[in-house]
DNA sequence: GTTGCAAACCTAGGACCCTTAGGTTTAACC
DNA sequence: GGTTAAACCTAAGGGTCCTAGGTTTGCAAC
């Protein structure tokens, strides 16, 4: 019999896909076996456990989901580059919930493995450059890449566990919620640090 | 042997605990009896199935923050509404990953007894009346209704995934925060549609 | 108090999944 | 051609979900 010629990549690759199709709590050793024309058990030689495979498809995400806002991005400035970068994020959680969903669970991951992704480390340069254009200087700058994570992160998640109900189309919130966060940025709100609260 | 008296609340009271205690994916049917001291196959006279179980712990988790933000936002207005709405939501959060989490999945709740949890219609009362102070109009009181949530949700996701870097403390990250969506919400930008994009 | 009954709880068991241990086959390299 | 490391397999133990059907319990009505 010819030997499938797997790869830890290959199985990860094939578990993504999965994910996608049936849901990520429907991604089982045994159902990636199957998949792949082996037992569940020939899985093991390239992948440590459940757990493990969980962590690489968050990996995967994470690294695509960069790549394509890096594309996305790439010579925009300004709101174009705000509106870019967020179309991108959401549009990569609708194409793969079952991707994205594994982005979402606590940090397990092998440090070793997370290391070598460059995804992660990238996504921060990209989001801190998508801000340059706004004139902000640390702290404000982490407060609001943090904010603009949340607010893109929460919209997305809310959006696939069916949050917002039907009167309004979540499209058009969505490019309000762009408008609204541009503001925001361009009017950055002093910070009181050190100030009696 | 004295009976345990179970209940479908008292099942999922006990399933909620055990998800705060060891995660929402660690809890299980044999789990959840073991706690009360019963075997797994006597919760199926209390709850559909594993599914329906964990619909429940949602509902619960649902009702049960609702109420904090209702105690929290009682009396307040303009600003003090929108920072005690924002952190009686992140506190539950907090003090209650496992349930918050159950929030997370996918619906598939039973839309009869989701329908006898008063937590979602109360929850998008308490948010509309929270804003009533900004003055914003219909659509755009929906829009950024939609933005908060987003925000809240996606600041908690991120904060519990451990996707803040210890940089910064995301204590001030999330003052500032809702410092920035006060002003915005002060200041926010007049609807162009119809007009070309 | 006795009887009847509905619900609570149990045992038994099938199907599936995760994971380890150890054997066999493949492919590549000397 | 022979050696070797890895790929892949079978076998098996233990856990989970859930159903089917039997007991027991506690209440309520006579």
């Amino acid at each position: 019999m010819a030997r499938a010629g797997l790869t830890a990549e290959r199985v990860t690759i094939a578990a993504a896909e999965l994910a996608d199709e049936v849901g990520l709590d429907q991604v089982t050793m045994a159902r990636v076996a199957r998949r792949l024309g082996v037992k569940d058990a020939s899985l093991y030689t390239h992948v440590r456990n459940l757990e493990d495979l969980r962590g690489r498809i968050a990996l995967l995400a994470a690294d695509e989901k960069t790549l394509r806002i890096a594309e996305a991005t790439a010579g925009c400035a300004g709101k174009d580059a705000l509106v870019a970068f967020a179309n991108a994020w959401r549009e990569y959680a609708h194409r793969h919930p079952g991707r994205y969903a594994a982005t979402q669970t606590p940090i397990q991951i092998d440090p070793e493995l997370a290391a070598q992704a460059p995804g992660p480390r990238r996504a921060i340069e990209l989001t801190y450059g998508m801000l340059r254009g706004y004139g902000l200087a640390e702290p404000d700058l982490t407060d609001a890449v943090r904010l603009l994570r949340s607010t893109f992160h929460g919209f997305v998640a809310l959006e696939a566990t069916g949050s917002f109900a039907h009167k309004r189309s979540p499209q058009h919130s969505w490019v309000r919620a762009l408008d609204a966060l541009h503001t925001l940025l361009e009017h950055w709100p002093p910070s009181r640090e050190g100030e009696p609260s």
